[in-house]
DNA sequence: AGCCTTCATGTAGACAGACTACAGTAGATG
DNA sequence: CATCTACTGTAGTCTGTCTACATGAAGGCT
């Protein structure tokens, strides 16, 4: 799975996982790793500064925990984050339709 | 139709629309927009410099030709450009399964 | 005690692909 | 004669993902 491919497509991905329930950036890690069957390994450097990224753009709130001793960031939707991924979701069925039909052969 | 979505996939796309016919770059541009209903439009300056980036890796040839007093430079695949493209369609499917899978509410 | 692994968060800097804006040529149309 | 379409191309910007690094605590192993 190239890096490329993910671009732009990651915010979703993100806000998708954190939709089902409130999540710790290094659960969301696991989340997408789990759901992917093991394709998704999204590196910490590329997760902890969308999930800053997607708070600053107002889609996800943020407060801090300690379990165990460990310091947790749990992050969860806002309103306009329901909206976006509501609006994401229709922008990768579209997305992925185009590019399928350009690729399949005809 | 955002530009991050496209990352990474637009390659595929152009050697897709190319393996049915050699095309110029500003043929490959409409056929894009053909194919896909208008909803990509991809402008001149990402096109040109992909169509050298794929040329530089060996995927595609080129060579000119006039037609009316137009120049055209025109592109086909070559073999690893076939090899590629085949490659390409794979990653694409796995990749929007995955994507699919992570973004479909459960 | 010392060491490694796992859990957990984060920053700095490099990289690359798609973008906007510009630049130019030639034929066709009003 | 001006504007549109066809056609190719470059320069510079932007930004999201990456690698690499830095930090620290809990728990297990020897």
């Amino acid at each position: 799975m190239k890096a490329d491919a993910l671009r732009g497509h990651l915010d979703s991905l993100i806000l998708a996982v954190v939709d089902e329930q409130p999540l710790h950036g290094y659960a969301i890690i696991e989340a997408l790793r789990g759901r992917s069957g093991g394709q998704l390994d999204i590196p910490t450097g590329t997760v902890y500064p969308a999930l800053r990224r997607l708070e600053a753009a107002g889609y996800l709130t943020s407060g801090w925990s300690t379990t165990a001793g460990r310091r947790r960031r749990t992050y969860a939707l806002s309103s306009a984050g329901h909206r976006a991924l509501a609006t994401q979701r229709q922008e990768w069925v579209a997305f992925s339709k185009v590019v399928s039909a350009v690729l399949s052969p005809s």
